[in-house]
DNA sequence: GATGAATGAGGATTCATTCAT
DNA sequence: TATGAATGAATCCTCATTCAT
């Protein structure tokens, strides 16, 4: 009974905060993010009560949505270089795509604000990747290390990828597959 | 008539600018800022007359501490090999010992207040690895794209090097050659 | 259709707006104090359609407990004194058992949302007590005074007592007793 | 250097608080106070870094003027009745007079706002009344109970005396020297 | 009636920068 | 020049009450 919470709204204040944090940083204003959404900024916080709770959630919404990008059709791809090109390129493009996800990503990635439980269930529901990267990592130059920082290094290399990519659409799939060939040499 | 008064009191604010912004980020208040530095508030502005311009004195600061710190010695280096691992090493081992420096630059290299101009100014004075990562990578996976993009995955390598490495003290050294490893074979 | 639903209910939401008002003052939030029932914050307002009106009726409430526990056995006692100490053992025995209802009364006695009327009425239903101060007090300093002021006198030194009798649990009686002994002296 | 502070305006600033507090209770909004004062509010937490600090500030004020009122000319009175009439008459008129000092001094006595050591300040301030109090009632009904208690049961008399005196100007002298018989037969 | 989401006017506090001293 | 008080818009969040379901 009662109104329950509209799914809509929620979406639509993750939409406009996306928007707002990617143009102005974590520091834009709980009520600009409210206004533009176009709720009262008072409804902002029955849906998250916090603007902590709203960067983990977007957190979560965001690294969701690229984890089911990156996992979508995997299963299908055949060797480990095709698994890995496979999500390479759907990760990179996603990013070239999606500019302002990917930055906002990147900040709260640094936030101390999203809780160090929110990071790692995110690591944690990119296992596959995690998993196929560690595998074709582990005769290479990084075998050994803690699959951590492997992923780690493949992050930060996509990240400067999709950067580029999206800075440069003309060579965006060159510059894809270019950093794909230095990333297979590398870590095998 | 000529700086105002004093550089000591200039390098101070700099260090407790560089220490609470790792703390706290670039919203740091200028007002802590001095008071960290023993200087009262509004003489931070005669040093700097905007946070903006303290920003982009940090940027300027660090950005050429590292480099000075890795050009050091780089021409007695012997081959390519040698050249780039002089470099990394340097760069990452300074990384790993100036953990607040690093963090700060890792901000103000994704705040908009840098100014494009301070960036620019960076990456020239860094000419020297960059022409060698240009030149190491002229024939490898990465040979005919932009060298700023060349530049920024060996930079993004770097700073994901970086930050295992100091996190994990006993293991800095391993990891540092392993990363060469792995960036050595992808570049060539 | 009578009362709204159940009494009990009511009753719920009276005893945890004395446990979060004693605790957090009156400006607790209405939300909260229906949490803490367990009620949804919008069914208080069924049983309370006003935050004052809660205020109100917390007021009669704990006034009318209290009203009741020192008339309780008095027409029993047997004279004046004896009478009088029937009172005092009561009421300051109820306030030092009573802590968290005893803070609720004193801020709702200081508060202008609890009306004159609710006040009044309060003042009316302890006529026993009032009548037998009023004729304790009849010869003594205070007489001739208005009753309503003897009556508040003698209220200010209960409240003072059950206050060190709740700190002090362990001279409480002695407490209570020499200030009953305090309290003949002065007003006969 | 600089400005100093005014403590013009400091006073200003306390003394629309008296105002506003003792009209809307602890709950008046800061800003309100800076616009009486005819201040912007963000000066007055150069003042007050804290509203807290503000109620602090106001209770010990306020409790300094009332005491320099009520020793003043104490050590001038004769025998210890004579003294304890001069204690009891200048602070019940002081509060008669004072009607918004007295209440916000009464709530701020309640507030867990104002700091234990703040109550404690203002009652070791207040040494000489206490002390003679005690005297007083050396062998009366509160012999032996804790000078603490004592002084409370003084105090809370002394409140409601005034409170009527300001509500029944006419008779206020009558009521404030019926109260001390009845404090005197009751206390020694 | 019961529920709980919706509302938006406050509320305390912060802060970069200015400017009186 | 050095100082630190002054400023007021901006910030996150709260809350009594209403009303859709």
């Amino acid at each position: 009974m009662a109104r329950p919470k509209s799914e809509a709204r929620r979406q639509t204040i993750i939409d406009s905060a996306i928007k707002l944090i990617a143009r102005e940083g974590l520091g834009a204003a709980t009520a600009a993010i409210a206004k533009d959404a176009g709720v009262p900024n008072g409804s902002l916080f029955t849906y998250f009560p916090t603007k902590v709770e709203l960067f983990n959630a977007l957190y979560t919404e965001i690294k969701e949505e690229l984890i089911s990008t990156v996992d979508d059709g995997l299963s299908n791809a055949g060797d480990e270089r095709e698994q890995l090109l496979h999500v390479w390129a759907r990760w990179t493009r996603w990013g070239a795509a999606n500019g302002e996800k990917r930055r906002v990503l990147a900040q709260l990635s640094m936030s101390e604000d999203v809780l160090e439980s929110t990071k790692m269930a995110g690591f944690a529901a990119a296992h596959r990747s995690v998993n196929l990267i560690r595998q074709v990592a582990r005769h290479g130059a990084l075998r050994g290390q803690d699959s951590a920082f492997v992923g780690a290094v493949v992050e930060s290399l996509a990240n400067t990828t999709m950067d580029f990519m999206s800075r440069n659409p003309k060579h965006a799939e060159e510059v894809c597959m270019s950093t794909f060939e230095f990333l297979w040499k590398a870590l095998r």
